[in-house]
DNA sequence: CGGCATGTTGAATCTAATCAATCCACGTGG
DNA sequence: CCACGTGGATTGATTAGATTCAACATGCCG
């Protein structure tokens, strides 16, 4: 008889994949079977270090993580923002030693699934897998945007284009509506995630301020004008693979 | 009966595989009986572009491709290079539409394998399935290497960091050998994947020349002095997940 | 041999970084 | 209830790294 978290937990987890493909009956059963370790943690916490080879995958069931890297003389790069329904750490089934971080960002819950189960389940079921995989290539693929946005953005550009980013994966999953959703980071992760000084992107969120594209105070994001922002970033959110769209 | 190309293809991805675990003598055999139609190619041709919705995957056999897309006002921003033996749009087998460019870099062989064939593939003999699969998640710490070059490197770690990789990837398939590899990219491509400018590109290499620690010309770069150059560049090869090393 | 892509160099400019101070909100303990 | 401490946000002044624009050189290919 599972608990009720762990019920929650998998309700969650139906809930991404099915954002994507139908369950069958038997896959969500075996989904709900799955056994969790559920655990509560403060803001700031490492979840995973470089290095580190885990036996199990973090489900984020509550607030927010992120992936990073420290470098020398104190430098960091974010790679990702990770909310509810995420699976961040997926690789490690496959790839058993870590080359990033994991860490949370604010107070958050997170259910553990060992390698074993994961593994078992895809086995079962083909197009359960075949979802995971899908996942970490929905990943990459916001990887590859982040990349354009240090490379060839402005910070202007680059900034507007994370708010839109997190703003529909938020709205995907219930978790943000009507162009205000939770934005539970310092303008130094955005920095270090956008590969920008906190002082800059200061400056730039006082210039979003200023032409009232945005409102931002105590965690929580309201994009004011969502098209003029959409045009400004140049943001195109067919990478996401989003079945719902913003209006 | 196999062409003698058909057979170098299969061979060539047999060979990839192989550099992660070992394969059983089945599915050697399905590897080899694997359809294939192999092309030439000149340089620089798209291979597939931004929203199309590829039947096939492309195995790289001969010369080098890139992964890109353009931006407004000209800008473009190259996510890969791939050399044999890459098969870079695997992704397409899982997301439909492309998101993002492949073309190729220099004139080039490539062997286009239906996506049905390589789906059966990896249901028949799923270990095929997850190195693979593997393949895609290696594809993505790269990313986030470069995510870090680019957010967070000066220019010349950046490119120092390039040429280290590239010529590690190309000595695990055999094509470099001695600090020596083909580099056969123009230094417009260089800042295009960097998010730099040629100009710059222009002047970081001649810091290098000028500290002797790599020569580089008419495609072919020599790395002079290794070890100041993975240091200058903070390059660390784990994210390759290569088995050899370079010494 | 001529033409065009690529590479090289210089000078001026600009974006964003750096350094440093100050401010503000919030939580805690006296 | 207010003083204090702390982390984050804000602002100013200055600098550095990279861009831009423009010219010119080189080298390769037909």
């Amino acid at each position: 008889m599972p608990s009720a978290a762990n019920q929650h937990a998998a309700t969650m987890l139906i809930r991404k994949l099915e954002s994507i493909a139908t369950l069958t009956q038997a896959e969500r059963q075996a989904i709900e079977r799955l056994p969790l370790r559920i655990n509560h943690l403060n803001a700031r916490n490492d979840i995973m270090r470089e290095g580190d080879k885990p036996t199990h995958c973090c489900l984020i069931l509550e607030g927010w993580a992120c992936r990073y890297k420290l470098l020398s003389q104190g430098k960091r790069q974010i790679f990702s923002f990770h909310i509810p329904g995420d699976i961040p750490d997926l690789q490690s089934l496959l790839l058993p030693t870590t080359d990033h971080s994991l860490a949370t960002v604010t107070k958050a819950t997170v259910a553990f699934i060992l390698h074993e189960s994961l593994r078992a389940l895809a086995a079962d079921f083909p197009s359960i897998g075949a979802l995971l995989w899908r996942d970490t290539l929905i990943d990459a693929a916001i990887f590859r945007e982040w990349m354009i946005g240090i490379g060839r953005r402005s910070a202007f550009e680059r900034i507007g284009h994370l708010f839109c980013e997190m703003y529909l994966k938020l709205q995907a999953v219930g978790l943000a509506a009507d162009f205000r959703c939770p934005m539970p980071i310092t303008q130094t992760d955005l920095a270090d995630a956008l590969g920008l000084t906190s002082v800059h992107v200061n400056r730039v969120l006082k210039e979003m301020r200023g032409r009232t594209l945005i409102t931002l105070r105590s965690g929580t994001l309201v994009i004011e004008r969502w098209n003029e922002l959409l045009q400004a970033a140049e943001f195109n959110p067919t990478y996401l693979r989003l079945e719902k769209q913003a209006a």
